[in-house]
DNA sequence: GCCTGAAAGCTAATGCAATTAGCCTGCGGG
DNA sequence: CCCGCAGGCTAATTGCATTAGCTTTCAGGC
C-alpha cells in the first residue's frame, strides 16, 4: 500500500480536530483536506463522501463516550454507579462539546451499533436496582433522556441564570436514583 | 407597497412547510423560493440571509411551543400541571418533529427571547411545589433537560426496543414530580 | 537492480446553493 | 397623469461536494 500518509483513521482524526476547534458546522471535506495538506478530492480515496465521514465521526465519538462511561462505572454499583456514569458523561461533553454536537446530527446506521455498548453499560449500572427486564428498559431510556438533554442544553449555553449547574446536575442525578428506588405505581 | 404576494411571514411559513415535509436539512433558500414560485434572490427582499431565516423559524417554533404548553397548563397546578406540560411538549414534537429539530440548531439570539416565555410557564407550573427561588431554577432546568432529551431521542428514533414509549414517558414524568416533592438532601 | 500494477494523490470539470449587484416594473399617492 | 420604490428578475461570483481521468510512487516478483 503505497504513500500511506493518510488513512481512514487519520482522516477521522483530522475531522475530530476540526469539530473540536471550529464546531460541527465547520466540518467540510475542504477543511479536513486543508489540515491533511492534501487536495479535497484525495479524501475520496479514504471515505466515500461527506456523509460517510460524518457517520464515522459519530461512531467514533459514541465509542469514546461508551469507553469513558464504562471505565467510570467499573467496580461500582447502585447509586454510586449511576452517579459515576452521569458524571463521566457530562464531563466528556464539557471537554468536547463540538464532538457531541457533531455526533447527534449524523444518521443512525453505524452510530446505533456503537451506541449499543453505551446502553449495555447503562443496563449494567442499573442491575443492582433489581428492576424487571422491561423496567430496566424504561429506566435506561429515562436516564439517557435526562443526561442527553442536560448536556446538550449545557453545551448550547442554554442555561443563562447564575445558579450552579453542578447543583442542578446533582438534583437531576438524585431524581433519577430516587425514581429507580420508588415503588411501582 | 407593491406586489405584496410575499412577506417575511409568508417566507417563514413556507420554510416551516419545508422542514415539516422534508426535514431540517432540506431547508435551503432555493427550496423556499421554489415553493413561493419565485427566484431565489427575491427572498433577500424579505430576509437578510439563510441564517436569519433559520433564526426566525426557530423563534416561531419556540413561540408555538410556549403557546401550546401555556394553554395546557392553564387552570392546573401541582403534578397535574407538570403532567399536562410534559404531555403537551411531547405532543408538539411528535406532531412536528422536523420543526423541533430545525429549532435547536439555530444560534441563540432571537430564540432565547421566545424561550423565556416557556421558562416562565415552567416556573408557573412549579409554583405550587413551594420551592425556593433557586430551587425553582434547578427544578426548571431538570424538567427542561429531561423533556428535551426524551423528545429529541424519540424524534430521532433512538429508542429501538418494543417497550411502550408512553410508559417510559410516564415514568420520566413521575421521576420529575416525585423529585420535586422529595426532601432537600 | 528493473518492471509492473494498484494505491493514493492530483487537476479539471460539473452542479448546486448562497450571496451580491444592478436592472425593470407595477402601482399607490400626489 | 406621473413618480418613487417595493418587490421581483437576471447575471455573475464564490465555495463546497462530487466525478472522471491522469500521474506518481512503491511493494514485490523477476
Amino acid at each position: 500500500m503505497p504513500r500511506a500518509s493518510l488513512s481512514r483513521e487519520t482522516v477521522v482524526g483530522l475531522a475530530l480536530r476540526v469539530v473540536d476547534e471550529e464546531g460541527p458546522a465547520a466540518l467540510t471535506l475542504s477543511a479536513v483536506a486543508a489540515r491533511a495538506g492534501v487536495a479535497t478530492p484525495s479524501l475520496y480515496k479514504h471515505v466515500r463522501n461527506l456523509a460517510e465521514l460524518r457517520e464515522l465521526l459519530s461512531a467514533h465519538v459514541m465509542s469514546e463516550i461508551s469507553a469513558r462511561i464504562g471505565d467510570a462505572v467499573l467496580g461500582r454499583s447502585g447509586d454510586e454507579a449511576l452517579h459515576a456514569l452521569m458524571a463521566a458523561w457530562r464531563s466528556y461533553v464539557r471537554t468536547h462539546p463540538g464532538r457531541y454536537e457533531a455526533m447527534i446530527q449524523s444518521p443512525q446506521p453505524g452510530v446505533a451499533e456503537a451506541g449499543e455498548r453505551l446502553v449495555d453499560v447503562m443496563f449494567a449500572a442499573l442491575r443492582s436496582y433489581g428492576l424487571t427486564d422491561s423496567g430496566s428498559v424504561h429506566a435506561v431510556r429515562c436516564l439517557r433522556s435526562a443526561v442527553h438533554g442536560f448536556v446538550l442544553l449545557e453545551a448550547a449555553g442554554a442555561f443563562g441564570l447564575p445558579e450552579s449547574l453542578d447543583d442542578t446536575y446533582e438534583l437531576l442525578t438524585r431524581m433519577i436514583t430516587a425514581g429507580l428506588r420508588a415503588p411501582r405505581p
